[in-house]
DNA sequence: CTGTTAGCGCTTTCAT
DNA sequence: ATGAAAGCGCTAACAG
C-alpha cells in the first residue's frame, strides 16, 4: 500500500509499466496520452500515493504558482477581509494565496519577504510597514511582482490598491464637527504607518478648516489593547479636560476606547464624547454603542489587488504600466456619534 | 547593479572570484571559511542581489522549513489568535508559518493540503473539516506530520491540541440554567463540525439534567451573518414562543444574534433573553451588552501545537508517541447573561 | 581553500 | 507511445 517515503515520478512509471516521460505527460498534458495508459498511470499514482514534488517542478519552472500576502495584522478583520477577496480572485486564476502576518514589525515583514522570495512566489501582496521599497524593486527586476495593498505607490513602479486615507480622516472629523464637537482627539499610531499619518492629516485639515482643536493621543499600535489604554488616559482626566469627540485610526482602537469609556457610569456616548472609528469591521455595528466608522471596500480591494498582480504577470515586453486604484472611503453613521436627527 | 534575472550561486562565485562550493559554505557552514573570503562572498551576494533558491535547496533537502496552518476561518479571531501563538513558537524553532484559510469548505481544505504537501512543508497544523484522516495518515507516512488543532485525535495517530468542547457546552448551558433560563436555544451549525456538535452535546447534557428544554436553531455557518439570521428568526416569533436563553456555538454568531436582538426596543438582554457565546474573542467585552462567553486559551493552543509538531519532527526510530493535549474551557460571565449579581 | 562532481525530482526535447 | 538525456540551482563530498 505505501511505497518509499518519497515516491517519485519514476516509481510511478515503473509501477504503471510506462515511460517516465509519459507520466509527466499525464500530469501536464493529458491530451497527449491515450485514455488507456492515462488510466494505468493514474491508478499507479493512487496506489503509490504519489504527490508531485513542487520544489522540483518549481526549480525547473523557475517560479511557483502561489502568491504571498503579507498582512499588517491578521487580527484586524479588515485585513482578513482583504485576504478573503484576494483568495477568491486568485482561485479564478489558478493561484494559491499564502498568508503571512508581519504584525506591524519591520523585521517580520523582511523575514517574510525573504521567505516568499526564496520560495519564488509569482508575486506579493503587501501593505508595507518598514522601508522595503528598494527591496521590492529589486524583487521586481528578478521577476517577483509586488502589488501594494492599502497604500499608494507614490511614484514608485508598483501597482497599488488603496483607499484615500486623507479623505477618510477628513470625513471622520468633519462629521464630528457637524455633530457639534469642538475639542477633538485623534487616537492612533505609530505615525510611521502611512495609513495612520494620512488619516491624521485628513483629520487635522478638517479641524483647522473649522478652527477646532485637535489633540493627538499617540499609541504604539492599532489594537483593542491600545484603545483601552488611550481611553483610560482620557477618562482619568477631569471632565473639563476631556475631548468631546474622539476619532480612532481604526475600529480595533475604537472598540478599546469604548470599552474603557463604558466602564464610567456617568459618561454618555455620544452625548459627552462622540466616537468615530475606521474600517467598518463586522463588529462595528455590534458594540455597546454601535460605532460610526469609515468603510473601506475590503473584499473588493483584495480582488482588485490580485487582478492588478495578474496584469503584471505578463512578459516584461508586453507588460502594462503599473496601475494605481484608489477607492473612496465612506462614512457610516451609527449611534456612537449621532447627536442630532 | 542588477545581474541576470535569476542570480545563482555560480554567478556569485564568479563575481567573488571563488569556487562555487565556497559560496555554499559561506551560506551553510560559515565557520569553514576564512573571514576575508567570507566578506568577499557576502559583498558579491549584495552586489548581485542573490537570494537562495529555496526550490533547489528543498529539492536537495527533501523538505522545506516551513509549516502550514490551515485555519477553519481566518475571520474568526479565535483562529488568528491560535495562529499568532503558532508563529511565536515556530520562530523559536526557526520555522516559518504559512497560513491558509479553508473557510469551512472541505474542497478548499483538500486543496491546501495538496498545496502544502507539494511544497513539502515540515508539518501541518490543521483543524480538520472534511474527511481527511486517511489522507493525513498517508502524509505522515511520507514524512509530513500533522497536529490537529481544536480537535481531538480520537485514537488516530496524531498529536492534538484541543479544548473540551463538551465541557464548554455544559458550562454554558448550566450557567444559563442557573440564571433562571428554562427554554434554551442553541444556535450553531453545521453539525458536521465536531466542535459544534460537541458543544451541542454538552449543552443538551446540561439541559436534560435539569429538565430544561433545548431547541436547536441550526445555521449553516459560524458567522456574524448567520447569527443575525438566527436572531431575527427568534424575534419574529410572538414573545411567548421565544427562548429565554440562547447559547451560540461561537462569539461571531452571538454578535450577530445580539445585533438583531438590539434592534428590538423592548427586548431586554439578559432580562428577556440571556445570551452566551463561545471563544471569548477580544470583541466579546465590547458588544452592546458585553457578552458572556467560554474562553479557550487560543495563543497557548497555537504554541502548544507547534511544540507537539516539533516533537514529532524527529527520525521515526526515536520519535515519541503522538500526544493529546486537552485544555479546559472557562466561563467568563458578563452582562449578557448576568441576572443575579 | 579550489575545482569537480553526483544527484535531488521534474519537465521537455529528440530521435526511435 | 518510448527511452535517453539535459538541465533547473543547490548541497555535500572528494581529491588536490
Amino acid at each position: 500500500m505505501s511505497g518509499p517515503a518519497q515516491v517519485s515520478i519514476r516509481d510511478v512509471a515503473e509501477q504503471a509499466g510506462v515511460a517516465l516521460g509519459t507520466v509527466s505527460n499525464v500530469l501536464n498534458r493529458p491530451e497527449k496520452v491515450t485514455e488507456a495508459t492515462r488510466a494505468r498511470v493514474l491508478a499507479a499514482i493512487g496506489q503509490l500515493g504519489f504527490v508531485r514534488n513542487d520544489a522540483a517542478r518549481q526549480l525547473k519552472a523557475g517560479t511557483s504558482n502561489s502568491i504571498g500576502f503579507i498582512m499588517l495584522d491578521v487580527r484586524n478583520p479588515f485585513f482578513t477581509d482583504v485576504g478573503r477577496g484576494a483568495e477568491l480572485q486568485a482561485a479564478q486564476h489558478g493561484l494559491a494565496v499564502l498568508l503571512a502576518n508581519s504584525d506591524d514589525q519591520p523585521e517580520r515583514e523582511a523575514t517574510y519577504i525573504d521567505l516568499f522570495e526564496q520560495q519564488r512566489v509569482q508575486g506579493l501582496l503587501l501593505s508595507p510597514i518598514g522601508n522595503v521599497f528598494e527591496r521590492l524593486e529589486r524583487l521586481q527586476q528578478h521577476g517577483i511582482v509586488t502589488v501594494l495593498v492599502d497604500r499608494g505607490a507614490e511614484g514608485r513602479p508598483f501597482s497599488s490598491v488603496s483607499v484615500d486615507d486623507v479623505a477618510g480622516g477628513y470625513l471622520a472629523v468633519s462629521h464630528l464637527i457637524e455633530q457639534g464637537c469642538r475639542r477633538i482627539a485623534f487616537v492612533g499610531g505609530p505615525l510611521s504607518i502611512k495609513q495612520v499619518s494620512d488619516r491624521l492629516l485628513g483629520a487635522s485639515r478638517a479641524g483647522s478648516q473649522h478652527d477646532v482643536s485637535l489633540e493627538v493621543l499617540l499609541q504604539d499600535g492599532l489594537t483593542v489593547q491600545a484603545g483601552r489604554s488611550a481611553g483610560s488616559l482620557i477618562t482619568r482626566r477631569p471632565r473639563s479636560d476631556r475631548p468631546d469627540g474622539v476619532f480612532c485610526a481604526n475600529d480595533l482602537l475604537a472598540v478599546g476606547v469604548l470599552q474603557s469609556f463604558t466602564m464610567l457610569e456617568r459618561l454618555n456616548i455620544p452625548g459627552d464624547i462622540a466616537l468615530v472609528g475606521y474600517d467598518d469591521i463586522d463588529f462595528a455595528s455590534a458594540t455597546v454603542v454601535p460605532l460610526t466608522s469609515i468603510r473601506q471596500p475590503s473584499v473588493l480591494m483584495g480582488r482588485t489587488a490580485v487582478d492588478l498582480l495578474v496584469e503584471q504577470l505578463t512578459p516584461v515586453a508586453i507588460r502594462p504600466e503599473p496601475r494605481e486604484v484608489v477607492f473612496q472611503p465612506e462614512l457610516v453613521i451609527r449611534d456612537s456619534s449621532r447627536r442630532r436627527s
